[in-house]
RNA sequence: GCGCCCGUAGCUCAGGGGAUAGAGCGCCGGCCUCCGGAGCCGGAAGCGCAGGUUCGAUUCCUGCCGGGCGCACCA
């Protein structure tokens, strides 16, 4: 596994590795160790194919010119059984390396033959790591934000299984605490009002247009049953009913947004398994508890957070964080390496005291990884809309999969990092959705889908890429494509450890541009048989790298458009 | 005030210790008798400011300026 170009460029730093060790033994550079250098792709193509810093790294250990050390590691290089046509030291002491072309068209075969698994690679050795995000309260329906969040996530989960990674996706369920009573109290007004009595709305509570047709569903079953019922019964009957509508709207959201879990958590099951009492328990035998104001205390300040934080209010029930804590705890003791979680910029301040309860545990704080997600803005109508479940007002992910479709929001999410704001111009993403680079990449795919129902029309077929000559790709624009092909492994690597989608929005997109460049100056179907084969293997292989780029961000590869 | 994130082209954003910093939109000028013009080709235009580390900084560090978000016995 892995891909040619990481092959290759091991393999010349191995040479040169070599290279040095015999300078060394004939005298020609003192040194003591082999510094750690890198042979990489470099930016300009009139700097080779690849080239390799370690002259310039040797010069001061070396006290020699590192353009002199460089003539000395390329004498002593052997260019016999590599690719490698000629060397050039450049710049500073740069020695770059110059390939045979044919090198690139190395990847077509290994692409057609591995297919779906094609970029596939093994950073992650099987390790078992978990993805939760969205997580989000069942008191309303998913926004904006909520809807980045679903993308990232699933698409951090999708490139982390790429990678090599045993991946679990997870959604933790809100259905206990504060906000539930909160949200009983809410839904009783509603349930009053609804009625015909004259009851306030509690200030604080879910304002949400939605919540009145939730509990006119209940009002249509139950009638006005629970009104002569006391206040308790009726908020509980009121929350288990709502709580289950909601619910279901979110999976089924989610599910339209092209996103599935292994896992729901649920909150509630914390506190009656008496995992919260637990967790509270071994915090206080390790000394990281204290009591002040008739409050329990976590002393969060002692591992690196700002302040010290409530477990326990003065009344008795334990805050989300304590809750939270038995979660993290839970999620450790199911054996999982890495947990990864996904939070929106507000939750920033979280992060610390998070890691540190970790740490606290037992546990390796850096095994809990955070991504922050910066927040989304909406503009309409050239103003920004202000989204808050308690306004009631937001823009529901339904509602955004309606105005400009799955694919076009789910691209328009990940193709920026996640440490970055996001505009969310829902006029423009409407008026423009020809526009959008999602389509871009979608016709690259389906203008090949084409060219192969062409091919099938006429009677022929994608040759076997054992029977084709490769040296018949003689473009510029047809190495560039391939060159870009056998650039896919190495970016699902950077992509699953910077946690990064964004790198995969972007290949994918440039790889689109390849193939348009080159289909705009080529024809794939000619007379001419043996190039036509070679072409067709060309685009083909390009096929599928585009697909499972495409998957790994969720978006359909559709064969038509 | 303290903490985290961000200041890159007119706009929205990628990138990142190296040798000539990219894309989309917008703007200007071209390209189909031809496998899908939802496309292609060309052009103008940029690393917030000041120090430091380094052979080399747009990238790392410090300070400043500007923007966002946090700093509850809320979640």
């Amino acid at each position: 596994m892995g891909g040619i170009v990481e092959e290759i460029s091991a393999s010349l730093a191995g040479a040169l590795a070599g290279a040095l060790e015999s300078a060394r033994s004939s005298g020609a550079v003192k040194v003591e160790q082999v510094p750690d250098f890198t042979v990489e792709v470099p930016r300009e193509k009139d700097h080779g194919d690849f080239a390799a810093n370690l002259a310039m790294l040797l010069a001061k250990p070396a006290r020699m010119a590192p353009r002199k050390i460089a003539e000395m590691l390329v004498n002593n290089f052997s260019l016999t059984g590599t690719w490698v046509e000629r060397v050039e030291i450049a710049g500073p002491g740069f020695i770059n390396f110059y390939l045979k072309p044919a090198w690139v068209y190395e990847i077509l075969p290994r692409i057609i033959a591995q297919r779906e698994n094609y970029g596939r690679v093994d950073e992650g050795k099987g390790k078992r790591v978990q993805v939760e995000f969205v997580s989000a309260n069942p008191t309303g329906l998913l926004h904006m934000g909520n809807a980045r969040g679903a993308a990232l996530g699933d698409s951090i989960a999708s490139i982390l299984d790429f990678a090599g990674f045993s991946v679990t996706r997870e959604f933790y369920i809100n259905d206990a605490g504060n906000q539930i009573e909160n949200f009983g109290t809410s839904l009783e007004a509603r349930y009053m009002q609804l009625l015909g009595m004259d009851v306030p709305f509690p200030e604080e509570g879910y304002h949400g247009e939605d919540l009145i047709g939730t509990v006119r569903g209940f009002v249509d079953r139950n009638g006005d049953a629970y009104l002569k019922a006391e206040a308790g019964e009726r908020r509980a009957a009121l929350v288990k009913y709502a709580l289950n509508e909601k619910l279901e709207a979110i999976k089924r959201a989610l599910e339209d947004f092209g996103v599935r879990y292994d896992v729901w958590f649920s909150e509630r099951f914390l506190h009656e398994s008496g995992a919260v009492g637990d967790t509270l328990k071994l915090l206080r035998e390790q000394g990281h508890i204290y009591e002040h104001e008739e409050a329990l205390w976590f002393k969060a300040s002692a591992f690196g957070a700002e302040k010290d934080e409530v477990l326990v209010r003065s009344n008795g029930i334990p805050t989300y964080f304590a809750t939270d804590i038995a979660y993290h705890l839970n999620k450790f003791q199911r054996g999982f390496e890495r947990v990864i979680d996904i939070w929106g910029a507000d939750h920033h301040g979280h992060v610390a005291r998070m890691k540190g309860a970790v740490a606290a545990l037992g546990c390796d704080p850096e095994a809990l990884e955070v991504v922050i997600m910066q927040l989304v803005r909406l503009y309409k109508g050239g103003e920004l809309v202000r989204m808050s479940k308690r306004s009631g007002q937001f823009v529901t992910l339904e509602e955004l999969m309606e105005e400009v479709g799955k694919d076009a929001a789910r691209y328009f999410f990940v193709m920026r990092s996640s440490d970055s704001h996001l505009d969310f111009d829902l006029d423009l993403a409407r008026a423009e959705t020809n526009e959008n680079p999602v389509y871009y990449i979608q016709y690259a795919h389906a203008r090949i889908c084409s060219i192969l129902r062409q091919c099938k029309e006429q009677g022929g077929k994608v040759p076997d890429p054992a029977e084709v000559d490769f040296n018949l790709l003689q473009e510029e624009s047809e190495f560039a494509l391939a060159r870009k092909l056998a650039d896919f492994p190495g970016e699902v690597a950077s992509a699953a450890k910077g946690l990064a989608p964004q790198r995969i929005a972007r290949y994918a997109h440039e790889l689109a541009g390849l193939l348009h460049s080159f289909y705009n100056a080529h024809r794939v179907i000619t007379a001419d048989q043996a190039l036509s084969g070679a072409r067709l293997v060309l685009v083909d292989a390009t096929r599928i790298t585009l697909q499972n780029a495409l998957h790994l961000l969720g978006l359909a590869a559709p064969e038509r458009m």
